[in-house]
DNA sequence: CGAGATTCATGTGAAGTATACCTTTAGGCTTAA
DNA sequence: AAGCCTAAAGGTATACTTCACATGAATCTCGTA
């Protein structure tokens, strides 16, 4: 035993394989956003009136994972935020992920989230909305000051809560005097404002940038440049970051997957105590962010969402028939009683079946059977070799 | 045979309920003058 | 009398339930050729 903790230590008190690990982590800014720049120049014309304090327009921001949004808005961000600082000008760019649950899922808590960025306590429930914006309003007048508020996958948080809240928020500037505040919105849905508000979408929409997905060409660009910066010199095995940049191509030019797989890969790497990246390793590094991404959902959802998980694993395991909605339900039933706990309608049931979906765990599909009424259609999104952990990890959390 | 009507099993929206938590307020107790 | 603490009152958000109506194609019904 104590050799092996050794064998594992040493692999790290050796020289690593990196000379700079966070430079491939997801929320290291660069210093220069490759192949973005014509967006960055546009944001950045967009959003430079903000230094002379007066309201710039409404930006939208759309493009697939990993195209590069967040990042260019970070950027442009810090950029303004730097210049901002030295001319003294009282600029604030808040910055908030709309799909984070328990943070910012619902209109009250955005709010309150963007308070407590501006440094101001507030209950996590309690208040009325209402009093909530007073605040967020009380706070904003009093200085003269300018706000730009990033919402990073606003269209999660308007699919769960609808736009009400984006209107009031294109609204709020009306209830301000000396404070001016303009609204960044991210999106990876392409037909995002279609659905929405006409109010919201002129007012949202007022300027709009697409951000095309990398081709597997600029994603290379992108790896060698950070693996450069990341790695010690001759660390990586040729053709590894090719093969990165193509399986991240596949996957709509995702650049975030292809550091991460990267930066796993190397990690994986080195825990075998190898002084080369080699091939294989980003085979490992897909499987394991694949694995890790779906089991670290299932292991952070809510217990009776890990119920009716382990309900459809159970369903899908048996029979290869098609699972229907009433099937789940039976089966929650019956582990519930096994376990005691409480059991929940199906109405509930109904919904959270739909919100696995909406995270990829399950794929559903509303039917008609005719004759035979109307159900989901449901099945299991889990690649095979991974139910069975899936299945532990739920056994370990629901019946300890 | 084909057009409508029917039917089933559940989707889906609205309104209601329980719970946890917040603020306000009134009363009671302590304290200092 | 002023100050402070506490508990009750009154209010909200959230997760869930209850109620009621909507769906939509397979199947049934029945008039017609």
């Amino acid at each position: 035993m104590a050799t092996k903790i050794d064998k594992i230590f040493d692999s790290f008190t050796k020289e690593s394989i990196f000379k700079n690990k966070f430079i491939l982590q997801t929320n290291y800014t660069p210093e220069t956003i490759p192949h973005r720049d014509e967006q960055i120049k546009q944001i950045a014309s967009i959003l430079a009136p903000c230094l002379r304090l007066e309201k710039t327009s409404n930006l939208f921001l759309y493009g697939k994972t990993g195209s590069g949004k967040t990042l260019s808005i970070q950027y442009i961000k810090n950029q303004l935020l730097k210049r901002a600082k030295k001319r003294n000008i009282p600029l604030k760019i808040e910055y908030i992920n709309c799909k984070l649950r328990k943070i910012a899922d619902t209109e009250y808590r955005i709010i309150a989230e963007l308070i407590r960025k501006l440094g101001e306590k507030v209950p996590a429930t309690g208040l009325p909305t209402e009093q909530i914006y007073a605040k967020f309003i009380e706070i904003l007048e009093r200085e003269k000051q300018m706000l730009i508020l990033v919402l990073d996958e606003v269209d999660q948080a308007v699919h769960k809560i609808g736009d009400s809240f984006l209107y009031n928020l294109t609204r709020i500037n009306s209830e301000l005097n000396k404070t001016q505040i303009s609204i960044v919105g991210v999106s990876n849905d392409l037909r995002f404002l279609e659905n929405i508000d006409p109010r919201v979408r002129s007012s949202l929409g007022e300027e709009e940038i697409v951000f095309p997905p990398y081709n597997a060409l600029q994603l290379q660009d992108i790896l060698k440049k950070r693996a450069n910066l990341s790695f010690k010199k001759r660390r990586i095995a040729s053709g590894v970051i090719e093969k990165c940049s193509a399986l991240a191509a596949r996957e709509h030019g995702d650049a975030r997957r292809a550091l991460d797989l990267l930066r796993i890969a190397a990690e994986l790497a080195e825990r075998d105590g190898k002084k080369k990246v080699t091939l294989d390793y980003i085979d490992k590094a897909n499987h394991k962010i694949e694995r890790d991404k779906i089991l670290d959902v299932i292991e952070t959802e809510p217990k009776q969402f890990q119920l009716t998980l382990l309900a459809i694993i159970h369903l899908s395991e048996k029979k290869t028939k098609k699972i229907f909605t009433g099937d789940v339900y039976s089966v929650y039933q019956n582990l519930c009683k096994q376990i005691g706990y409480e059991v929940l309608t199906q109405r509930r049931i109904s919904d959270i079946i739909a919100e696995f979906d909406m995270l990829g765990i399950i794929n559903a599909k509303v039917i008609s059977k005719g004759r035979y009424g109307r159900t989901r259609e449901i099945k299991l999104a889990i690649p095979e070799p991974l139910i069975e952990k899936a299945k532990n990890i739920l056994d370990e959390s629901l019946f300890k």
